[in-house]
DNA sequence: GATGAATGAGGGTTCATTCAT
DNA sequence: AATGAATGAACCCTCATTCAT
């Protein structure tokens, strides 16, 4: 990258996309609101330059074509996305260190609380239109393998692990295999909440969220209660 | 693709022409495989009369436009899987009381073999291709929801509450709410299924299978044995 | 209907209409209503046949293409309307020899009721859209100049001449050429009549139509008045 | 038809393709000959786009959709003609000052050159399409109102205005209210003109035009001799 | 590097018309 | 004589993409 040709006033030097990079960036924007909107094959080049505010060749110039533009908005969002998870699942609750519960005394108390934020974070509107966006169009573009691998973002599980080893270390837990739990934890609350939410296309009242979460914690605790 | 080799619909041969119901049944076919092969949006009517090798306005005759063609194409597969389920899950095992293992003496085993039968369906391909065609679709299309809702059909979840049930009566296990724990198994293998082979695009490694299948029973028995 | 097929009891046999003079006349009813509603273009051969409840190819049966029945359907029209002139003017006031009015003593307020009977027909509904009809395909179908031609009916044109002799016998006025000065006064109600409802798309109202007819008789008082 | 032989628009040569504003021009006149020639609904975009030497889209960039290009082609083409009205009636005859006799000392005389310049317009064989396809389509299209009212050009019986003040101040005629007076005769001739010439669909003999202007000339001296 | 104009291909839909029953 | 199914040609419109400035 970076193709800087002439002078530039130095100062935005390091980065490295190509011309303009306000552009690039509102376009980028742009994509992502309309891939999200309409899919890979309804959204439309021309929408796009409109919504970013620019000519649909700059478009092209950027990106090359619709399919190299799609995938740059992929990804781009999706690393919006993890970066929710890491700075902690969701905006507002960025800065505390844990979410109320989850250090609680309680295995289960914790379980339920951190199924939760799993929820939230799964069942966010954008994220569920990326999630669909990506199930979409795997198929027939194999670059999103890794979008669509990611469907769990690797923090949660993560995050999820530490707790299970910490829980066996304090002996209130025994898990031997906590990667393999964790995801069979997060996988459990991913497809409920899932399914009962048509793949976040309808909001999930939050008793059903409840009796997920409540529900997976108890069948984990049951399995792996001291 | 497709010049005019194989299945024409079958019945009178020598006249090619006429009011034939099986028309409609050539029509939808072409229109389920080429949905499930394009999408929607990228699906075009046009392709899907000439696979039909039916003129273009004679799908129009009998589908009105092209969202009740790809409606009755979907609710048609549905009906096809969900009979493919019913029968024994896969055609060529119909026959089969039951498959080896899942009266098997042990609990554990049932549930891994329980498991492998749900992986099988799961992952066919044009099972896998309508789940990826519904999620894409479910949100522009409402009428989509049932097709949406049934993503695990029911007949596995009442097949595996049959299951606990029996064991726990047997006294091996001790499961008191065997419809919530049997959506709990399904969903975790749904779920693990889906996503290690890429929403049904790319082929599941058979050990992949069997440790999907044997760490769930692992967990359910672990929780649920007496 | 009448749908017995064999036999057929004669009587009904010099006819030279096609077969089922009831549906002929069902469609030709259709047709006539589509094609003033909608143009000859816009107007499709299946919308009339729905509307006449008759198969599309029974259509084609009775009349052979959209253009012969197109003028078959004119020319139906417009003896329909050429006989509510004759017979009155407008179906209410069949019966009634002489309108109010005309026979008055004063030869200007013969005028005036004379021009308000033909502003009368001239916009009605019906009739307007067939004028507007055979306007617009006149250029097209040259089997249309008779029906463009009779734009003013001569059954008007004749009962005006009436007047005009009568009233010169009479020694009020003094036309020595009544046909030439008949055409004229219809010709400018018409004209004006067309021009300020915009050729019957919109209403007009009574003062206007009044004023027409009254200024039109002014000026032919104002000239013949002997 | 048409294969590349005239006009391509003019000026640049060299150059086919360019950002020229030249391009709409070209459409809106091939679209004016379409429309006239077809009509609205016959009238194909891909017609009028090949007549412009034009893509299709470019059409569609230009004007947006085929009604609001054929708004702009009915109002293009009634500015042509009103045009011509004002310049003189007819592209020939523009720079004669007055038409012969219209000056003359007779009234009559002068009324019956009036007639004829006013049937010489009416009848010409563009501003009859005209006034065909607006008559044709003011049901449709409620933006055509003004150009159906505008069937008789204001120029016309403005200046006819003139010439009856005029005739009545020098005491040759007494026409109190010559606003009147002058659509009525203009209506007289244009009725007559439009009858008998099929509303400009079979050219008008010279001596039929002759015929209803003297007729009409004669009628209005009658009336407002002095 | 950015733009507006232009393009050719193709999409869904509808039409007038004709078979086969 | 009447039907329902079928057809092929068009039509309006939109798309991804590329020139010329």
């Amino acid at each position: 990258m970076r193709t800087d040709s002439a002078p530039r006033p130095r100062g935005a030097v390091g980065r490295p996309a190509g011309p303009q990079p306000a552009k690039r960036q509102a376009i980028l924007e742009a994509a992502v609101a309309v891939f999200l909107r309409e899919g890979y094959t309804r959204a439309s080049v021309d929408v796009i330059a409109d919504e970013a505010q620019v000519s649909k060749q700059t478009v092209y110039n950027h990106f090359g074509d619709k399919q190299r533009l799609f995938l740059a908005a992929v990804e781009g969002e999706r690393e919006r996305v993890a970066a929710r998870f890491t700075s902690g699942l969701t905006p507002e609750l960025a800065d505390e260190p844990k979410n109320e519960g989850e250090g609680a005394a309680d295995a289960e108390t914790a379980l339920v609380s951190f199924g939760h934020r799993v929820l939230q974070v799964l069942l966010d509107e954008r994220a569920s239109a990326l999630r669909r966006l990506v199930i979409s169009e795997v198929a027939r573009h194999p670059s999103l393998r890794p979008a669509c691998a990611d469907g769990e973002p690797q923090q949660l599980v993560t995050h999820l692990v530490d707790l299970l080893t910490d829980r066996t270390a304090r002996g209130e837990l025994s898990v031997d295999d906590p990667a393999t739990v964790a995801r069979q934890f997060v996988a459990l609350l991913v497809q409920q909440g899932l399914h009962q939410s048509m793949y976040g296309t309808r909001p999930l009242p939050g008793h059903e969220a409840a009796a997920i979460c409540e529900r997976a914690a108890d069948l984990f605790v049951r399995a792996y209660r001291r």
